[in-house]
DNA sequence: GCTTGCCTTTGAGCGCACTCGAAGGCATAC
DNA sequence: GTATGCCTTCGAGTGCGCTCAAAGGCAAGC
């Protein structure tokens, strides 16, 4: 089997979803995981959940499209701001079911933004505590907690 | 038992790690419960692991007292930003074991702040993603994933 | 034709952070 | 004195998201 050559996904492009146009074609499971920074096993694992489907070549290997590729990435995005699965699942279950489920993932989305926006200020909070101990480490300064 | 009248605590002051002076100069495992957001369980699994030491009152109930309730709302920071319970021990270790322990302290929390600015950076991205599929769901506009 | 390496499926196992249940003690209300 | 409600300890159970193991297939290199 050929080398692997595939970069990791652009972040600018991943933020669209759109994925840079010298990937080739067709990914092997090895060059899917190299594209996405997940492991094969993980691959597979979404696939088994049903959180996507993918071809196999003649062999019976897995074959990962674009529209694959796109979908895998958009999950570990949503995944990244602690998207339950099941929640992605759900999701992804109205984009296959089509027209007519649009509210619905209107608001799973709009609830899902005010959760990352909960998230975002949990982190400054916590952020704000580490700097005040890196602050109080730093210089020889006073008590710690 | 008296009623539950203790105030959760402020989030401006829990940034600093200063709790609010009317607090009560101990606390039940309800009203330690009440003011952290944490639940009952939650704290007696806390002091299990070793991340808190609490007194306990003649009848052998757990009394909270400033020092321990100040601990448990640091340890909530932390763990609001993802840090593993297992960090936080080791850091807590640290502080029980005294000077000396300041340089790895001060590692820690760098290390912990790098952390946290990745994860920022990750929600952000995150909240572009669901930001553009608000947007396509919003107006009559085009393709969904 | 055999080794090597990547692939397949299925089912089980793991690590983390809680979360719950059982059995019983204390203290106030009646 | 007994019911109520909050408390105790200890150990076990849960849910999530992977992660791994076993047993075997395919295909290129020697």
């Amino acid at each position: 089997m050929a080398e692997l050559l595939v970069a990791p996904i652009d972040l600018q492009l991943l933020g669209l979803l759109e994925l840079p146009s010298d990937l080739p074609e067709r990914l092997s499971i090895a060059e899917a995981a190299e594209a996405t920074g997940l492991t094969a096993h993980t691959l597979r694992y979404y696939e088994r959940i049903g959180l996507v489907s993918v071809d196999r070549d003649e062999s019976g290997y897995r074959s990962y499209d674009r529209h694959a590729l796109t979908r895998i990435v958009f999950v570990t995005r949503l995944r990244a701001s602690d998207m339950p699965i099941a929640a992605i699942g759900h999701y992804l279950d109205l984009v296959e079911q089509g027209p007519g489920t649009e509210p619905e993932r209107l608001a799973i989305m709009q609830a899902h933004r005010a959760t990352i926006l909960r998230r975002l200020h949990d982190l400054q909070s916590a952020l704000a505590v580490t700097d005040y101990k890196i602050a109080a480490y730093t210089p020889e300064s006073g008590r710690s907690l």
